[in-house]
Formats: structure tokens, C-alpha cells, sequence
DNA sequence: ATTGACAATGTTAACGCTAACACAATAAGC
DNA sequence: GCTTATTGTGTTAGCGTTAACATTGTCAAT
């Protein structure tokens, strides 16, 4: 029915069997379950398999015991620190099991977003990653059909799909504003992107509008500039108009630490000192944070163990699921925590 | 032989075809090839589609067809501008074929690239993607073995595997140390990561050295610090050792912008003027290179139309195998150039 | 009318693997 | 010694799709 080797590997299982002198069975046993083989069985079927080179084929596999292997993973860009430590900790959640990350990215798109996940399910993956908690209609339709668990993560939405692992980015932004005001800013303006594609900036955002009312302080001082993820040069750009428009601010929060790098790096070109003639903060710690003179004060987020809580939950589900059960649904909350350096004075 | 639905989404094939009054090879055909069904039968087939919520298994396409659909695409790290960049070139060039991309990352570690490359070859991929040129001698073994088409890049290995799409980094590296000594630096130095994990890394240092030599200039300034890929902190650390040790050389070279970040951060944060007291200089040309005070000298490199140039091989590579021959191997070389900014002097 | 070409659809048989059951052969319990 | 577990292995049937071929109907050219 088709030629034989298309781009595959020499030799199927059958083909080991016989060589082995056993059946096709015995092979998959030794391959999945070794420890229902007998040891001198098990000798001459791994030595067949190593003569032949034999590479088992999943695809078959998985249609056989209707198990992909799979586990999709969907995160708005791979070129962000937070979002490759996320997905290094799942993988290494994971490592231990027969599970496989299938990546992909949206571009903070939920257009992309619903392509991906439909190309995804095709693959028919045993668990389903998505970032954050907006999503097209049809996206939540195609999630409710398959059955596989859903976990959202990095954010808390308020009508979660299934399974949750994240922090409020609201409440995480009101920290940081609050700790500002701490320390003695009374004129904090926000600068975020354009768009509201990215609804982590989004509701970081909101979160510093919704502090800085409830501190009796100016709320309206936003700048939105570029299209998220913004970049360092948005950052500085940002700044600038911040402070043409509202002279007397005195400290300004930054949807990401590149920006406020790009923010702080602009100062430093105009020779303002910072956090002398304006404070400046960033989200996320990345590296730049502390590594920046000044060094920049930020809210950490524990990227990588939010992936390791997204593994967890992904392998009890899989675990439940096994047993014929289903996992209730879980909401894992993160860890944050505003670190304050130089770019801010205490 | 198996439960129904084990995370499996509704509605088979044959059901589509049932409820649109075909048989599964026309629904079959509507999918795939669309054209040669009667435009009354497609619009019966699409409404079944429709309605059923049906989505196609792709691993049972796969089994039978003879292709996976998948790209298998294997770098160092997601987290580094260059390779996400190029996994985006990548993707972008592949977005209007019906290929995915099955991402995996080494850490760096050749051993690591062997698993990723066993698990992989297990979903029979229509290509294989690799980053450089170093693998373990089992893994050549089985990239010989499977008949898939395999790409090398970011790098120009002597004994390619098949097609080869990179720069030298060696060359590249050595440009920039010839920039260097134009502007009238007479004592370079370099600092790059403890172990030859990063070849990339390795062949700028070879670059670094055999550019120095030709030009007469000591050669020897290395400062090995932390293992790859190097943080910022490591690149200063690794400054002052440099300055310590060698007091008196006047340009560093760091093997990539992250460390050439930290090195001039760390300058600054000592008073030593940047390029006045040293020069320093970074590799691949990230953000933050052009949005630093000073700015920092590198060298470009289109990882974006690298990744490009990739996905373009693959497409006449799979283009070739359907019509029966071979694409010879491919040996593209793309472009870098330095660049020079104020963290040296001209 | 008869032939041939072509277009649209159906039929059959895999693809390579594994769940479920069947069946020996051995060990354990009385 | 006989039943009853237990262990190791084989047999069978299918997972959901598609390549290859078979079949039917339609229409133009003889």
C-alpha cells in the first residue's frame, strides 16, 4: 500500500521478533513492560533490537493504545526568559515519565492560539498547556469536546477552563505599586503596550490602576506604546513621552524589565539620574534586573517552579485518568514577590 | 481492543462519512485533496465535518501514509534570542505547509541531543533540524540510519551530515578582532565559558586566537568563566579577572552580548570608563546591544533569515523525496557582520 | 450505437503496534 | 498426586487512516 521507508527506520517489530525467536508482543513487552518478560527473553530480544537499530514507531503506538505521548504546550512567545524557564520546568517535570512537550507559540495571538490548538489536537495529546485565560470561542469549544485535561497558566482567570497554576499579575503589579508608595512615590505612571493582546500586561495594568485609586493616587498617568511584547526601545520611548506629559513623576512601573531597561538606559542617554529625578520598575527578573546599574526593581516570578506545578498536575491528571477517575480541578497559586534595588530609592 | 475515547476527541471518519452519506475515503479526500471530490459531495462532507466536530487523527494518517507531518527541530536553549529567532524563521517558512515542528533543546549537551534525537526519531520525522556540528558518535549512527533529510545549522561543520545552512563563527569572530585592531587595539582579550559544551562558543574563541596570531597580537588573554551559555554576572566576574591579570589590554571580546552586557555593567559599576579604559565587545547582536549606554559592538547575524533559509531546504528537501530522488546536500552560508558601536571607539 | 477517456466514488488491504484473551508450563498448597 | 495460583508467552483483532486499484457513470468523438 505504500512503499516501504518512507523517511522511516529500517525495521519494524516484527522483523526484531524474528529475529529474536519470539512473537511481535514479546518485543513490545520488553520495550514497555520488561519486567513481565522473563531475563533470558529479555536478553535475546534487546540484543535483536540493538542489531537491528530498531526505533519503535509511535505513531503506531499511540494508535494502538490510544496514548499519544504527547502533552501540547502553548506559550505566547519562546524568545522570553519567563516563558522558557516555564517550559523548562515542565519538561523536567516531566522527564521522568514516556511524555513529550509538543511546543508551540502564538505570538500572543488568540488567532494563532486557535490554529495551534486545532493542528494540536490532531496529534491528540494526552494533556493540553495553554497560557493565560483568553481565548476565542471556538478554542474553549474544542478544549470542552477533547477530553483531555486543560491547564491554564500564568494568570488566575475568574472562569478557568479546568486546571489553573498562576498568580494574579493584577495584584502582583498593586504590590509593587504599593511598595512604592512605601517608599514615598505619590506620582507613579504606568507604561504597558498598545494592544490588550497581551493580557498579562493587561491586567498588570489594571492592577496598578486599581492600587493607585485605592491609595488616593493619580491613576490615569499610562502610556501604551508598540505592540507586546514591548521592546526596550518602546521602554525608552514610553519614558519620555511619560514625562513630557506629566513632568512630576516620580516613579514609573513598566509592564516587563526589558522595557524598563529601555526606560532606564533612555535616562541615562539624557543624563537623569534614576532613582533621583524618577524611579523606575520592571516585571519578571529577568537576568537584565539584576544585573542592570542601577539595578532594576522588579516582581519576581517563580517561572520555573510555576512549570514544575504545571507538570505535577499534568502527570496526576494523566495518573487519575489511568484509574478511570478524573482529577478534580486544581488552582495552584504561585509564587511573586517584589524585590526592590537600586532603580527605586527605599 | 481498546476503551473508546481515551482522551481521544468524539468522532471517527467513518462516522463523518456515515452521516454524509460517503464512504471514509471520500471524507478522506475532502481533506487532503479536496479538489478531485464533486463540489456537492465536499459541501455534504464539510457539513458532516462541521457538525460531528470531527477532527483527523493524525497519528492513523501518519501509519498510513507514511508521514508524520513533523520537523523534528533540535537547538541549545529556547531561552536565547538567536535560536528562538531562527526557530521563528523557521516555523514562518513551514507556516503554509501542512509540516509541525517538534521542538527539543540540549542544554548545550551533545548527550542530551542524543536522547532528544532517539525520542524523536520515534515520530518518524519528515526532516531532522540540529544546531551545530558536534554530536555524540550514536547519534550520527542513527541520523544515518533513518533516510530523513538532516539539517545542520548556526554552524559550518567540516564533515557536514547532509545540508548545512550557518555561518564560521570562527571567521566571524575573527572579523571582528581585525575591526578591533583597525581602531587601533593592540592587546584584545577573551572571555567565554569553561568547557566546549557551547561550540559555537569554542569556534569564536578559535576564531579569537587565530585572528590574533595573524595580526601579531598576543593571543593568549582568555578567561574561561562558568559554564555555557555564559550569564551576565560570569561576564563580569570574568572582566575583572581579565583586568587583573592582564591589566593593560584595551578591547575584550565576549563570546556572546549577554556577558559583554555584564563585562561593561561591571565597568561601570567600578568607574572604568567604557571604551576609554577598555573596549568591549559582544556576539549576535541581541536587544539590548543597540539599547545599551554605551552601545555594544557585535556582530549581526540573521538568525531569523537563517532559520528561513532552513525551513526552505526542508520544503525542496521533502519536495524531492515525493518525487522519488534526493535533494543533494545543500551547504548555505548566511550573513553576519560587525557591527561597531560606542563600547568601542573608532 | 459503440468506443474510449475521464471524472467521481467505492472497496480492500494494509501501516506497526498493543489490549485482551488464551494457553502452556511451572510452582505452591493440601 | 491433584487442584489451584502464578508466570511467561503466543494469538487474534483491531486502532483510524490512506494508497492503490476497481467500479460506476457521463460525455464527446467516431
Amino acid at each position: 500500500m505504500k512503499k516501504k521507508n518512507d523517511g522511516a527506520i529500517g525495521s519494524t517489530m516484527l522483523e526484531v521478533a524474528g529475529r529474536a525467536g519470539v512473537s511481535a508482543m514479546t518485543v513490545s513487552r520488553v520495550l514497555r513492560n520488561p519486567q513481565v518478560v522473563s531475563a533470558a527473553t529479555r536478553i535475546k530480544v534487546r540484543k535483536a533490537i540493538e542489531e537491528l537499530d530498531y526505533v519503535p514507531d509511535q505513531a503506531a503506538g499511540a494508535l494502538s493504545s490510544g496514548r499519544s505521548g504527547f502533552i501540547a504546550c502553548i506559550v505566547p512567545s519562546l524568545d522570553n526568559s519567563n516563558f522558557a524557564e516555564t517550559v523548562r520546568g515542565i519538561s523536567e517535570e516531566l522527564s521522568n515519565t514516556a511524555l513529550q512537550l509538543l511546543l508551540g507559540y502564538t505570538n500572543y495571538s488568540v488567532h494563532s492560539e486557535e490554529n495551534l490548538v486545532r493542528t494540536m489536537l490532531q496529534r491528540r495529546p494526552e494533556a493540553i498547556i495553554l497560557t493565560g485565560g483568553d481565548h476565542t470561542d471556538r478554542t474553549r469549544r474544542l478544549l470542552e469536546l477533547c477530553e483531555a485535561p486543560v491547564i491554564q497558566m500564568w494568570d488566575t482567570p475568574a472562569k478557568p477552563l479546568e486546571h489553573v497554576v498562576g498568580f494574579s499579575n493584577a495584584d502582583a503589579c498593586g504590590d509593587l505599586v504599593v511598595r512604592l508608595h512605601e517608599c514615598g512615590y505619590r506620582n507613579p505612571g504606568f507604561i504597558g503596550g498598545t494592544t490588550n493582546r497581551d493580557t498579562r500586561g493587561t491586567d498588570r495594568r489594571e492592577g496598578f490602576i486599581t492600587a493607585t485609586k485605592a491609595l488616593g493616587l493619580p491613576a490615569d498617568r499610562i502610556i501604551s506604546s508598540g505592540i507586546p511584547p514591548i521592546s526596550m526601545q518602546e521602554g525608552a520611548h514610553a519614558l519620555v513621552q511619560m514625562l513630557e506629559r506629566w513632568p512630576d513623576t516620580d516613579a514609573v512601573v513598566c509592564v516587563s524589565d526589558l522595557s524598563a531597561f529601555g526606560a532606564i538606559t533612555e535616562c541615562r542617554r539624557r543624563g537623569w539620574s534614576v532613582p533621583e529625578r524618577v524611579a523606575i520598575a520592571g516585571f519578571g527578573d529577568f537576568e537584565i534586573a539584576a544585573n542592570n546599574k542601577p539595578s532594576i526593581s522588579t516582581v519576581y516570578v517563580n517561572s520555573f517552579g510555576l512549570g514544575e506545578s504545571v507538570g505535577r498536575i499534568v502527570k496526576q491528571a494523566i495518573a487519575s485518568s489511568n484509574q478511570g477517575n478524573k482529577l478534580a480541578p486544581q488552582f495552584v497559586t504561585t509564587e511573586y514577590r517584589v524585590v526592590l534595588r537600586e532603580s527605586t530609592a527605599s
